[in-house]
DNA sequence: TATTGTTATACTCTATAACTATA
DNA sequence: TATAGTTATAGAGTATAACAATA
């Protein structure tokens, strides 16, 4: 019985993710964002939360690391944080016109990127592949 | 302008990364191997590697961090490190028939697993996606 | 009593450098 | 001198539990 050995979704799904991040890397350096910072800034830019427990949930960041973050992010005018008048326990995480500036030139670099890392691909390859991948994480949003 | 805001690779490829691990760690745990100790099995089962420098490069395993791996797989009688005669300070790193075994039946749950994990996707999906992530992977292996 | 945000603590992981034995 | 493997140590990242404010 003869095992074919197709390498396996994890081994392959790591490696690109390294490569990717890799890549990402130097063009979040240069706008000064550990990558956490810029995960958050994204989820806020996708409307994915308001609260910081929702927003912890849609980045899949610990609620206690959240803070040193949004600390950063608030103290260099990217993000605000305010009491919901509605339940004043929560508070209300908002992107500054500054963030937003600041999360859109990091996307835009992040997208040329992925562009050339992409480059390989056919049009109708990449279209599948994009497809796919989407499909899978929503279908498993754990 | 309008921002799309197509979801990112990275993003995705975390989320998707992160389901994979979810399902696969209590395939390992009832095995009793760490991911890092099946990530080496692995490596090793494909040939990629035989002296330690040459699994630490195949993995991305930290060379300093994989000696604890190897100190236990050897511990467990699944691998065996024998010096290389033809130069001494390597050493070879070798299967036994005793960790192929394991590698291979933890293997082969893995593989249901990811079965179970792609069935959303169409056969002609489903091919076009693990085509274009072998092909990515191959053309930038760092 | 339960929940949001926060802080403190302990634990794990990781990176660095130093050591040995070979070459 | 340089390299493979090993060990030790310090720093970063992580998880847990406890706390204050609010519901």
């Amino acid at each position: 019985m003869i095992d074919m050995d197709r390498p396996e979704l994890g081994a392959l799904l790591t490696r690109l993710l390294r490569e990717v991040t890799r890549r990402e890397q130097p063009l979040l350096d240069r706008a000064g964002l550990p990558m956490w910072d810029y995960v958050i800034l994204s989820a806020l830019s996708g409307g994915d939360a308001s609260t910081q427990a929702e927003l912890s949930a849609a980045t899949g960041r610990d609620k206690t690391r959240l803070i040193e973050n949004l600390d950063r992010l608030e103290r260099r005018g990217l993000v605000t944080r305010t009491p919901d008048p509605a339940d004043r326990r929560n508070r209300i995480v908002s992107l500054t016109a500054d963030g937003r500036r600041v999360r859109r030139r990091c996307h835009a670099a992040i997208h040329a990127m992925e562009e050339e890392l992409l480059a390989g691909l056919s049009p109708s390859e990449r279209a599948a592949f994009e497809h796919a991948l989407v499909r899978l994480v929503n279908d498993h949003d754990s």
